[in-house]
DNA sequence: CCCGACCGTTGCACATGTTGCAATGGCCAT
DNA sequence: ATGGCCATTGCAACATGTGCAACGGTCGGG
């Protein structure tokens, strides 16, 4: 483990909400602000972090030009696109695309329909495993053995009063998904929040990706928000089509 | 400068289109196979690579995290989100933000409209200063003193044959910029792709950011582009109202 | 099944890259 | 003009990063 690297990317973290100074970073690092110093001209260099003309650093492009470029990388992402897109303006409602990736779920997709409201979610985001639509759909989809791997390691959070808190539990909801074919957050992560997620398969068959729809309670009623399940699902078929 | 950063850093580049092994990592960074193995611990701890089970590396949810934040914090592409969309939605072409930072524009933020196509942007990438037309708009509108200086510093890459290559031929197209209150990218940057952009001026009435639609010479001529300014100068007015 | 080739990881010693200190120069407010 | 604060840079000490060698795992061929 590199401590100089670990205190550079510390440094990135540091900078992602609001741009520092110099001795800010320093304190946050605990280092002399000459080997902060150093190390921003580094990361400076190479166009991670920027500076002011009053010496204070934010992040730079290159942080995005590496994100953008990861994301077009993504062959399910770019094929789910135009998918999410056209599901957000159908509904009005946001969409989200997720991915199972060292046993986290990840938000690499975010439409907002018209009638959209802010929510946790945010690209780059982990989606909690056992309270999200997108993250249970995906799980339910995964081997048995690696589920129940899963469900013991998760800390069960509770977000909200209808959150799961046990594996017995969450193994149980994972269940009904299966049967169901599509997974439903009933305010389980955030309050006054509920969708409907589906799986995504790959050409192999493999579960690593899932779509949902979420919006607010009082924009649709849970009877609405299931009757957008056939048209959820049937967009998880399309885009699985086109993967091939 | 920080050595040790510096590679880790250019692992991440490295990273940024395709997974790679660690073979593969260490001969690009021309060290021993050990060295690229500790600093990929590092990176990997902090969750800005993943590695899969057949020990392939690439990057991880933490730069996309960081990045969106970063996004998140920039008060001009939240204000001006909306009406990217907006205008997007109305002219069915692509729509573009950028950010002057550093002696360069950047993409902050695009829509991609109904019938836009596939173009040379992205967000995090650059916009030549002296052929895109985001980035003229900018410069057309930054103090007299700094366009001078941007403008010999420029590296005239001729992409296409209708590129401006001198320093005066671009301060000129400048003056004809700030005389007409938009900017026009005439096949300059990439053939058979022209735009129209307009600069946005922040509450202190400095001009870092700018606007753009850019389409194909095949789907709109240049008259019917030229048509889109006023929506466009309309829409750039609306966001500087919101910037307060 | 055994062997060889290739892979990634880890202990070790040591070379070198990183670090904090002190000095310096710049900026701002009094 | 002065003092306080800032960031940067030269220096030398030393902490950490490095390559080597050994190890264990995997895979393919005989």
């Amino acid at each position: 483990m590199s401590q100089t690297v670990g205190r550079a990317l510390s440094i990135l973290e540091f900078l992602a909400d609001e741009p520092r100074s110099l001795g800010q970073i320093a304190d946050h690092l605990s280092v002399h602000k000459s080997t902060a110093s150093r190390l921003l001209q580094t990361v400076e260099a190479q166009g991670f972090v920027r500076r002011d003309d009053r010496h204070i650093y934010r992040l730079g492009p290159r942080l995005l030009n590496l994100a953008f470029r990861t994301l077009a990388a993504m062959d399910v992402r770019v094929a789910a696109a135009p998918h999410l897109r056209r599901l957000g303006e159908l509904t009005a409602q946001t969409v989200h695309l997720g991915v199972l990736d060292g046993g986290e779920v990840t938000y690499i997709d975010k439409h907002e329909g018209s009638q959209s409201v802010r929510m946790y979610s945010r690209i780059g985001k982990a989606a909690p495993l056992h309270c999200t639509g997108v993250a249970k759909a995906i799980l339910a989809f995964r081997p048995d053995d690696e589920r129940r791997v899963l469900a013991e390691r998760i800390a069960y959070t509770p977000f909200t009063k209808r959150t799961i808190t046990t594996p017995a539990a969450f193994l149980g909801e994972l269940e009904r998904i299966r049967t169901r074919g599509f997974a439903v957050d009933d305010r389980e992560h955030e309050d006054f929040i509920h969708c409907v997620a589906a799986p995504i398969r790959s050409p192999e068959g493999e579960v690593s990706h899932g779509l949902s729809i979420s919006t607010t309670t009082m924009s649709l009623s849970r009877k609405q928000l299931l009757e957008l399940a056939p048209l959820l699902l049937e967009t998880a078929a399309t885009i699985e089509k086109e993967l091939g």
